[in-house]
DNA sequence: AATGAATGAGAGTTCATTCAT
DNA sequence: AATGAATGAACTCTCATTCAT
C-alpha cells in the first residue's frame, strides 16, 4: 500500500499539516483530513498504515528537509563557525517560514518516544549544530562546554520564537538578532 | 457530611501529573487517573469539570507556582540584574528538578488557543525576564534590541534542555553553563 | 425511613410534580429535585426508597385523591345516572385545575406494568365510572353494550383535554361539553 | 463500497419500535437495539443523531402512516359525514392491530414540547377529524359546539383502548362500539 | 486504486445511590 | 434527621479502522 501517486500523498500530507498544525492530535479526526484533502477516507489508509504514521511522517518529512539544508551549510566552505551559524539560522528561519506548519505540529508531537525516527532526524539536526560549534571550541573561536548543549538550546529557541513570538516581519532582523545572541555567548573573546 | 477536601485535588492534580508526563493527553484515560489516584472515576469530576480542565489545570498550576518564584526572586534586592538572571535561572532549574513532571507535561500540549489561562502565565513569566533584561539594558548592563525575545528564548531554553537534555547529574553547573550562554549573549562590553 | 416530617415530604412531592411534568423521568435527576426543594440529595432518600417510588409515588397519591372525590360523588345520593355522571366529570375537570401536574405526570408515566400499585388505583377509577354506567344500563337510563369502555374512555378523554387542549378559560362550559358528549354523542337530534 | 441500505434503516426503526414499546425510554439501551436489529452500535448513528432521533421517529413514522390512512377516508366520497366517521374509526383501530407497537410507543413518549415534528403530525391527524366533524355540524349532520375537541377526544380513546383495554377479540365489533359511542353517546332514545 | 458504509472497542461523562460526618 | 462528597455502574456517543463494492 504504497504511492500509486505520489502527488495524492503530498496532497494528504499538506491537508494534515494543516489540521495538525491547528489541532492536537485527538482533536484532529480523519474523516476530516480525507474531507479537506477532497479524498475518500479508505485512501489516506491507502497511502498511510495509520493515523500515527501519517502525523509523524509529517514531522519526519520537515526534519528530512531541514536536516539537508543544515548539512548542506555546514559542508559548504565558509570563512568560520560563526559564519557557518550565521548561515545555518538563517536556513531555519527560512525553513520556518516557508514550512509555517512545520514548528506548528511540532509543538503538538505527543510521543517522547526516542526510538522514534522522527525524533532521529531531530537529534541529527542537533548534532550538526553541535559539530559546527565544537569545530569552533577546536580552533578556539568559540570557547563553551558543553557544545552539545548549544544544539539543543538553538533548534529549541527557533521552534519557541516561531511558535510564541509574534509574527515575523522582517526575516533578516530575526537572523541577525538570534544569531548574535547566540555567538556572543559562546564567542571567545 | 464529608468535607471538599483540598489535599484530594492535590492528589488527582499530582497523579494526573504524572500520567500526562508519560503518555500524550489521548492515550489517558481518565479511568487510568482515577484508579492510580484511589478515587472513584466520579469524583475527578467533582473537582475538575472535564478530563481538559484537568489537564490544563496541571499547567497552570505550575505556571502559578514558576511565576511565583521567578516574581519573588525579580523583586528581591541584589547587586545587579546579571545576579539576578543567575538567580532566575537557578529557580528554574529548581523547580524542573523538583516538578520532573511540569516541563513534560508542557511538552505535550495540545492546544495552542492564546486565550487560555495557562498561556497568560506563560507570558506573564516570559514578561518577568523581560523586564530584567529591559531593566539591564536601561542601566547599561546589558545590550539588547528585543529584550521581549529573550523571555521566550530563556524558558525554551529551559523546557528543550529538560525534555532533550540528559539527566541532570549537577544542577550547578547546568545552572553556571545557562546563564552564562545567556549573559555572555547580552552583556554589554 | 419514614415520614418523621410529613411536611417535609409534601414539600418534596409537590417540586417533584412540577419537575416531572415539565420532562420526562429520565430527564429529571434527583439532584434538581432536592435542590429545587431547598433539601439535600439524601434527604430524599429519608422520605422514598429511590426515583421510581418518588415518581409513582406522585402518580398513586393524585389516583387516591382523584378516587376518592369520584367515590364521593358516585354514592352521594342523586336523582340519576347522568346527574351522577356530571358531577364525576365535575370532580374531574376540579381536579385537573386544581393538581395541574397531576395529568401532565400521567402523561409520562413509563411504565406499564399492571401490578403496579398505581395502576390498580387507575382500574379502580375506571371501575367506578363503569358502575355508573352499567347501573344507568340497569334502569335502562342508558343503553350500552360495554360498560367497562366507557371508564376507560371517560379517563382518557379527561387525560387528552388536560394534555392536548387549549387552556381551560370557562371550566363550567368544558365540563358541560364533556358530559354531554359522553351522554349524547354528536349526531343531532 | 456499500450504498445506503433503505431497508437497515427500517430494520432498526422495526426493532426499536420493539424495544421501545416493551421499556419506556430510559431503560432500552442503544446496545440492545443495535444488537436485537443484528448490526453494529455506530451503524445506528449513521441513520440516526442519536437515541432521542431514533426514538422520534418512531412515533413520527407511525403518525405519518395514519394520518395518510385517515387522510384517504376523509377525501374518499362517503353518502355522509357518520359514514366518515365510522371509516376513520376503522382505519385506526386497523393501524392499531397492525401496529401494536405504535400505540404502546405513543404511550411512553416523554416530551411533550410542542415544536417537535411528531406533535404536528398528531394536530394534523386530530384535525382531520376536527374537519369531519365541523362538516357535519355545517350540513346540520352534527351538532356540537367544540369540534376541535372532538378529534381530542376521538384519539385519546383510541389510544386508551390499546393500552388499557383487553386484547382486541372482534374488531369489527370494537368499532362498531366506538363510532356508536362518538355519535350517539350512552343515553337511552 | 478508491470509496464511504459499517463496525465496535473504548472513551468521556452522568447520576442514582450510599454513607461518613 | 440531614447532608452532599464520593462512588462506579452504566450510559451515550465517537472515531480509527476495515472491507464490500
Amino acid at each position: 500500500m504504497r504511492l500509486r501517486d505520489e502527488n495524492k500523498r503530498r496532497l494528504i500530507v499538506q491537508t494534515a499539516a494543516r489540521l495538525f498544525s491547528e489541532q492536537p492530535f485527538h482533536k484532529v479526526r480523519l474523516d476530516d483530513v480525507a474531507d479537506a484533502a477532497g479524498v475518500g477516507k479508505g485512501t489516506v489508509y491507502i497511502y498511510f498504515k495509520n493515523k500515527e504514521e501519517l502525523y509523524y511522517s509529517l514531522v519526519f518529512d520537515g526534519f528530512i528537509e531541514l536536516v539537508q539544508k543544515v548539512q548542506t551549510e555546514v559542508s559548504a566552505p565558509a570563512p568560520d563557525n560563526a559564519t557557518r551559524l550565521r548561515m545555518i539560522v538563517k536556513q531555519m528561519v527560512d525553513h520556518a517560514v516557508e514550512h509555517p506548519q512545520f514548528f506548528d505540529v511540532l509543538r503538538t508531537v505527543p510521543v517522547p518516544d526516542p526510538d522514534t525516527t522522527w525524533d532521529a532526524k531531530r537529534r541529527e539536526c542537533a548534532a550538526l549544530i553541535e559539530k559546527v560549534v565544537r569545530d569552533g571550541v577546536a580552533s578556539g573561536e568559540f570557547r563553551d562546554t558543553h557544545p552539545e548543549r548549544i544544539g539543543i538550546y538553538f533548534m529549541s529557541m527557533m521552534r519557541a520564537i516561531i511558535i510564541y513570538g509574534p509574527k515575523i516581519e522582517d526575516r533578516a532582523e530575526l537572523i541577525e538578532h538570534m544569531a548574535n545572541f547566540i555567538l556572543h555567548g559562546i564567542t571567545a573573546r
